[in-house]
RNA sequence: GGCGCGGUAGUUCAGUUGGUUAGAAUGCCAGCCUGUCACGCUGGAGGUCGAGGGUUCGAGCCCCUUCCGCGUCGCCA
């Protein structure tokens, strides 16, 4: 007798007909008993799946018996047994074990269980999400999750070889780290040693890569756990893995034919679906006329067509007066959905977009025969109406959709209208996976909030050469070497080549209002270390997670992590965050305020 | 910080206009049962209706406050 019960010889679902006669050890969880007297038949469970168990009163002695008489839902069990080939009318085909059946003579209880309080199976995916997050442990017993774990692990493993291969050197870099205040909020670590100062998790090793191209490691990556103190979302966590890639003397091609080569190798080991490489590349400013968005999802139509001619000194006071202050009349044509779209969703969908600022939403649905029906036409000349018409290539059955404002409003209410139609009326093609790239970024945005412009992507990225001169005249029409990738409508990673001079860095440092000596106060180590000679690079970072999420089909980045943490950032399972030791806070000079007082 | 949906038995849910002792399924417990496989049959236990306050003769239901979960906008270089 020891602590393991008997020692396994088989893993259960892997026993099949050819093992007919063996005597074979088991050991895992009781996933389900019936007891039908003096025949017992049992769902033994280990990571590999079910067999079925039978304590029969003439095959074993009375303590097996009354042992398995005393099974309950998880019990640990090891159990020894002979394999017998199941009478054609016993297969159960659900099963794949189904064919086989395993008579137990001896039977260890390694431990009892208490009745879970969820279901340990994959025939109850309603469960509430506070009951599985609180007993995740639990939770992750079910064979969905182990799936989707292993299939992380083998992505993970697949991207580990690639780069290896590729001549990749992974290196780790320092988890307690320098707050960076440009971008999103930093997770704060207090000092012992030093009080009233804090490390900073990182955001991403950004700054570390660079100084490691500067370090002539040339060409780099990382799987690196990354934070970010932020709210949540279903595609957000605060902590996630991404798979982080630098390279010396490179364009941008040279950097996305890695991230390609690594994403085909993805896709073929998991998917058994081929790429097709070089993945195709569209820019920025396309992306946003025809998708409304940076990370379109174009598994469907919908696309975005500019009415602004077509109804320039129309009658309508929206359109007109959107134009004259320097707006835009844009539109999409939600081709064959006239008669499915009623006036009551119209109006549903005209509220959700005032979530992104838009006034209202006007419409047009052509009527079988030609006939239009709008509550706009009046106000438009047969004239107009035949432009709009037109310019949205309009036919019977479509149901047409404007939205006037100024640019952006307009491009982000009618990239979430293109989005919300397509959900709406199952227009997603689910089996596809379109996955391409966006480039040439704007290098800087204006914040209206601050009166400033600040990098879009982050403060290292480099001009496209051809723009590097509108840098101070036209700040807002500078291009980046920056690309992103993007998967069926979600943001995979994004890169740039970086800026490699002193001067450049200094120029746009100026160019986000970052003066000169705050920028040494934040970037010194850097902006010094880059005084001594660093190479041209740039490199890419991808989100692991949300990779493993769409090739698992996913709806939550929750489920691809093995302890994730709920929309308030709380952890349920061990109610993190938590207070602290007084002492541990004195210890770090740490004083705790209550807000209220 | 804003908005939306939700919180009733271990679990998933129902609960009428505010009206008797809050129900169903499943799970759990006990008994019976030799071929079940979501076993079956019989019986049983199980509830702070998220919490607090209010209106009312009376609140799961109405009102206020608050907590929690999910989604989303802001935010996320």
């Amino acid at each position: 007798m020891n602590n393991i019960g008997f020692r396994r010889t088989h893993m259960c679902a892997e026993i099949g007909e050819s093992n007919a006669g063996e005597l074979v050890n088991l050991s895992g969880w009781v996933q389900r008993t019936r007891n039908l007297g003096s025949i017992i038949f049992v769902w033994l469970r280990d990571r590999t799946g079910l067999v079925q168990l039978v304590f029969d009163e003439k095959d074993c002695d009375k303590e097996t018996f009354a042992l398995g008489e005393s099974l309950r839902g998880e019990y640990v069990l090891s159990v020894q047994g002979r394999v017998a080939l199941r009478d054609a009318a016993a297969v159960n085909e659900k099963l794949k074990t189904g064919r086989i059946e395993v008579f137990v003579q001896k039977a260890i209880l390694l431990n009892k269980a208490e009745t879970p309080p969820i279901y340990i199976d994959d025939d109850h995916p309603d469960e509430s999400e506070t009951v599985r997050m609180k007993y995740r442990y639990l939770d992750i017993r079910r064979p969905s999750v182990q799936r989707t774990l292993r299939m992380r692990h083998k992505i993970v493993q697949t991207l580990r070889n690639y780069m290896d291969g590729q001549d990749f050197v992974e290196i780790e870099t320092p988890i307690l780290t320098k707050s960076t205040p440009e971008g999103a909020r930093d997770f704060l670590v207090p000092s012992r040693l030093h009080h009233g100062t804090f490390y900073a998790l990182p955001q991403s090793p950004q700054i570390y890569k660079q100084l490691l191209m500067l370090g002539g490691y040339d060409r780099y990556f990382q799987i690196a756990r990354c934070f970010r103190d932020e709210d949540s979302r279903a595609d957000r966590q605060p902590e996630f893995t991404q798979c982080d890639i630098e390279m010396s003397f490179v364009e941008p091609e040279d950097v996305q034919t890695v991230v390609e080569g690594a994403f085909a190798e993805v896709f073929r080991s998991v998917k058994g679906i081929e790429l097709k490489l070089p993945l195709e590349r569209i820019t920025w400013q396309y992306a946003m006329d025809t998708y409304g968005s940076d990370k379109p999802d174009r598994r469907f139509g919908l696309t975005i067509h500019d009415v602004s001619e077509a109804v320039r000194g129309c009658g309508f006071s929206v359109f007109a007066k959107a134009l004259e202050s320097g707006g835009t009349v844009r539109g999409i044509n939600a081709k064959g959905l006239a008669a499915k779209i009623s006036r009551k969703e119209i109006d549903a969908l005209s509220e959700y977009l005032k979530t992104f600022k838009a006034k209202g939403l006007a419409w047009i649905k052509v009527q079988e025969g030609g006939a239009v029906q709008s509550p706009i036409a009046k106000f438009l000349s047969e004239e107009t109406m035949a432009k709009l018409l037109e310019a949205l290539d309009a036919a019977p059955g479509d149901a047409l959709f404007f939205v006037a404002d100024k640019l952006s409003v307009v491009r982000q209410s009618l990239g979430a209208l293109r989005l919300e139609i397509a959900r709406k009326y199952d227009l997603i093609d689910k089996d596809k996976y379109d996955l391409f790239w966006v480039t040439e970024f704007p290098l800087l945005e204006y914040d209206e909030e601050e009166g400033r412009y600040v990098a879009m992507h982050h403060p290292f990225t480099s001009a496209m050469d051809e723009d590097v001169d509108k840098m101070e005249s036209e700040p807002g029409k500078v291009r980046a070497k920056a690309y992103d990738l993007v998967l069926n409508g979600i943001e995979m990673g994004s890169g740039s080549i970086r800026i490699h001079s002193s001067e450049m860095q200094e120029r746009m440092f100026k160019l986000i209002g970052l003066p000169h000596d705050v920028a040494w106060e934040r970037f010194g180590f850097m902006l010094e270390a880059f005084k001594y000679g660093v190479p041209p690079h740039g490199g890419f970072a991808f989100g692991v997670d949300r990779l493993i999420m769409q090739l698992t089909g996913a709806q939550s980045l929750r489920d691809v992590l093995a302890f994730p943490k709920a929309a308030n950032a709380s952890c349920l399972m061990m109610e993190t965050p938590s207070t602290v030791d007084p002492e541990q806070l004195k210890m770090c000079g740490i004083a705790v305020v209550d807000e209220e007082k």
